[in-house]
DNA sequence: ATCAACTGACCGATATACCGGTCACAAGGC
DNA sequence: GCCTTGTGACCGGTATATCGGTCAGTTGAT
């Protein structure tokens, strides 16, 4: 009944058109047809399609699967692991307090 | 009836833990609530959620549009356009074959 | 020039991602 | 200490992403 109306700012649909961008050139330089990868990937040739498009309602367990098998570098080129980025995050994060409290921003008007 | 049966290579898995857990730092380092930037991206607080623990199945639009709004930079740190970007890339796929073919991998067995 | 192969686009069916609600617990301000 | 607020986890319903098929047009080898 009620679609779910969804905007992306630009920034956001460019990260998609230039990631899918880069897997199309990935998959091109390795000398892979569109269904040679998507076999790979485990997906339909139509959602590999949509992947290189960019399209944003695409799960994006498939699109970093795809990136992957094509050869590009998510976040590190060439990286044969991310633990010690992820560990760096988590260590960050550990410093934060757990809950973020918005400061009582209740107007007291109780004068 | 028949289940839609996925597996993710390990690097693929880490990178989206990379991003949700940047999210999660952008997030709390900006001093913002699940619930505030939920309702900013669009989504319910439960798919936050899920986008912060790196869940493969969530669609990439949504997960880009957090990282965005969160802060976090896609690509490029503080870069308000990827627009030259895409098009180095689109520059170098025009320069490849618009169809690649498979090098006529038939073995010739006529001897 | 011929022809197989790759690509672009579209479509109905069906498995499923997302919603939004709830509950319990943790944690930080007072 | 209290008590409000944020977080973690779970769940059924429903809108929808993915499949896998088809058709037409293009392209690149031979």
């Amino acid at each position: 009944m009620s679609p779910r109306p969804r905007s992306y700012s630009r920034l956001t649909l460019e990260a998609l058109r230039l990631l899918g961008a880069q897997v199309r050139l990935a998959r091109k330089q390795r000398g892979m047809t569109e269904s040679e990868l998507a076999e790979r990937v485990g997906v339909a040739r139509s959602t590999l399609q949509l992947i290189e498009k960019g399209d944003p309602k695409v799960e994006i367990g498939l699109v970093f699967e795809a990136a992957t098998l094509a050869g590009v570098g998510l976040f590190a080129p060439e990286a044969s692991t991310l633990a010690p980025l992820i560990e760096r995050v988590a260590d960050k994060i550990a410093l934060l307090p757990h809950s973020i409290r918005r400061s009582t921003e209740a107007v007291k008007d109780d004068f």
